[in-house]
DNA sequence: ACGGTACTACCATCCAGTGC
DNA sequence: GCACTGGATGGTAGTACCGT
């Protein structure tokens, strides 16, 4: 931290080399104060004379004397490090001098919030802690520190009180720490200066004391500052998390939702649109294919629900006029971290209901670990004795087996399709059940086991409709209520293979589908799962 | 230093326009 | 028709200034 400190210091010595004038750099602004000089209580006092007199921060109504810097030393009008369209005030209150005052892109300060993350990840104190990002008003102006409210709540003291600040070298700083509004006063000031704090740079606040934080900095920044484009100033979601889709990924996606749609079986209209970075990181506007829009949706404006596939809905505006989800879909693809690329299946369950599934284009470079992952888990069944229990959790466990079914298909070109999520929930009319990917059986075996285990129907699970046990060809029923009667519920090769022939997959009475095969020696399980149709 | 308040900047959304 | 950019707008949280 201590070395960290330093190299600080040097960069915004260089900056300061660099930037301003002759004049200004022969006349320190900031004094390098030597370690064992810094001042422990009231730190401003060692502050140069010269800043003091070169800003004056006044909050008091008695006359001001307009603060100008002297023209003959510094430009002002160079020394703006951002052009601004309206003229700011508060730099005539600014506490350092214009040329030290930066303004951190996204990207510097996600940076700096990252290493700050990192260094909370790496604190084994236990002490309680949190992460501040510097804003303008609480290191040049205003010196206002305002602390998260949980943390006030959780760990400080409900009155008024005086806490030391305690940077990395040790020196302290008493402030003043308000409780009614949450932060620091009184003293803050005299730390942020002292440490010349930046916008941008993030400060990890540790509680060691009840009434002493210890404050950490990580203050590395990249040097170079590249000017973002517009986009990405707008972007609602850190810089390091966008990615860009390839067009391999972008296709990958593309074909599981189309997989998935076609093997979408209720009837609904629906449609898939691939994910570009307008509709996921900024700007969050969904156009819906206008054909859709003539014969499907409202002509009017509406609010129509969006509908994850765990159930959870987010109300959404769709213009009429414009073909498009506005308001509300900003939220969905952010609660569901889409990004560029990924594919998504909207159906439309109800007249003002669209329900949504999600199809990653990232998972592409993933599904390997994904599948040892989940064979390492499921392959032995008798180890899976955690109970998920609940129904949400069956519903992922499924959701997990259509997606690395997926993954297959995508693999051995739809050699074999894939039991859609849908499939599993009780989706009317759906029949096919059947698949070909023993990692996404394995999962499909893991669901069926938290049905064992639990008292969802299983009728949340397997597609209503009639199937045929292979072994003496006798028909069940599976209804939504339930009232399985006894019965394998496998399928064997022979069986899946003349579904493929799509003798055994098609809807109606006579219609028959095999679940699933997990391998010659392991079945998907021997269970009550259907009524014998007599 | 504290607290009130007018003001500002930012965010979310909407929309117009452009280019492919 | 669609993707994309960037401006307009309204609401609001936070800021900047000022009085005490």
């Amino acid at each position: 931290m201590v070395r960290i400190r330093k190299n600080k210091l040097h960069y915004n010595n260089n900056i300061i080399v660099d930037n301003a004038s002759e004049e200004i750099c022969k006349q320190p602004l900031f004094e390098e104060t030597p370690k064992e000089e810094l001042p422990v209580v009231k730190p401003e006092l060692k502050i140069s004379d010269t800043i003091v007199d070169m800003v004056e921060v006044r909050r008091s109504s008695r006359e001001r004397k307009p603060i100008f810097f002297d023209s003959e030393e510094i430009d002002t009008e160079l020394q703006r490090p951002l052009k601004r369209s309206k003229p700011s005030s508060w730099q005539r209150y600014s506490a350092r001098p214009l040329n030290e005052v930066k303004f951190a892109s996204d990207e510097e300060r996600a940076y700096a919030i990252q290493c700050a993350q990192n260094f909370q990840h790496n604190l084994l104190s236990g002490h309680p802690c949190f992460i501040k990002s510097m804003v303008r008003t609480q290191v040049y102006s205003c010196f206002w520190l305002g602390i998260p409210t949980e943390f006030c709540l959780n760990h400080l003291p409900s009155d008024d009180v005086t806490i030391v600040l305690e940077d990395e070298d040790g020196v302290e700083y008493n402030s003043v720490y308000l409780a009614d509004r949450k932060g620091l006063s009184g003293g803050w000031r005299a730390f942020a200066l002292a440490h010349k704090l930046d916008d941008g740079d993030a400060l990890v606040f540790e509680l060691t004391e009840p009434r002493r934080l210890e404050i950490d900095t990580e203050l590395q920044r990249p040097l170079k500052r590249s000017k973002p484009s517009s986009w990405q100033r707008y972007s609602a979601r850190p810089l390091n998390e966008v990615k860009f889709a390839s067009d391999e990924e972008r296709a990958y996606a593309i074909q599981c939702a189309q997989n998935f749609q076609h093997n979408l079986l209720s009837g609904h209209p629906c449609f898939i649109k691939s994910m570009v970075r307008t509709q996921v990181y900024s700007c969050f506007w969904l156009g819906i294919p206008t054909e859709f829009c003539l014969n499907h949706l409202p002509s009017d404006d509406v609010t129509i629900v969006l509908e994850d596939e765990d159930g959870v809905e987010y109300n959404s505006v769709y213009l009429a006029d414009r073909k498009g989800l506005s308001g509300g879909w900003r939220a969905f693809a952010l609660a569901h971290k889409l990004d560029d690329g990924d594919a998504l299946v909207f159906e439309l369950t109800e007249p003002r209901r669209l329900e949504i599934y999600v199809f990653k284009a990232f998972e592409l470079h993933t599904r390997k670990v994904v599948k040892n992952s989940v064979e390492k888990t499921n392959i032995n069944s008798g180890k899976m004795t955690s109970k998920m229990g609940d129904k949400k959790a069956t519903k992922n466990s499924i959701k997990k087996a259509a997606k690395l079914n997926q993954d297959e298909n995508s693999v051995v070109e739809n050699d074999c399709p894939f039991t859609s999520p849908k499939a599993h929930t009780g989706g009317d009319g759906l029949k096919t059940a059947a698949s070909c990917s023993n990692e996404g059986i394995s999962v499909m075996e893991e669901a069926l086991h938290s049905y064992e285990d639990s008292e969802v129907s299983v009728s949340s699970m397997v597609p209503h409709g009639l199937y045929k046990r292979e072994r003496d060809q006798t028909l069940f029923r599976i209804t939504p209520a339930g009232g399985w009667k006894s019965a394998d519920f496998c399928c064997n090769e022979q069986t899946f293979e003349s579904r493929e022939d799509g003798k055994s997959c098609e809807g109606g009475d006579s219609s028959v589908s095999p679940l699933v095969q997990l391998s010659d020696d392991l079945w998907f399980g021997k269970k009550q799962i259907g009524t014998e149709l007599v």
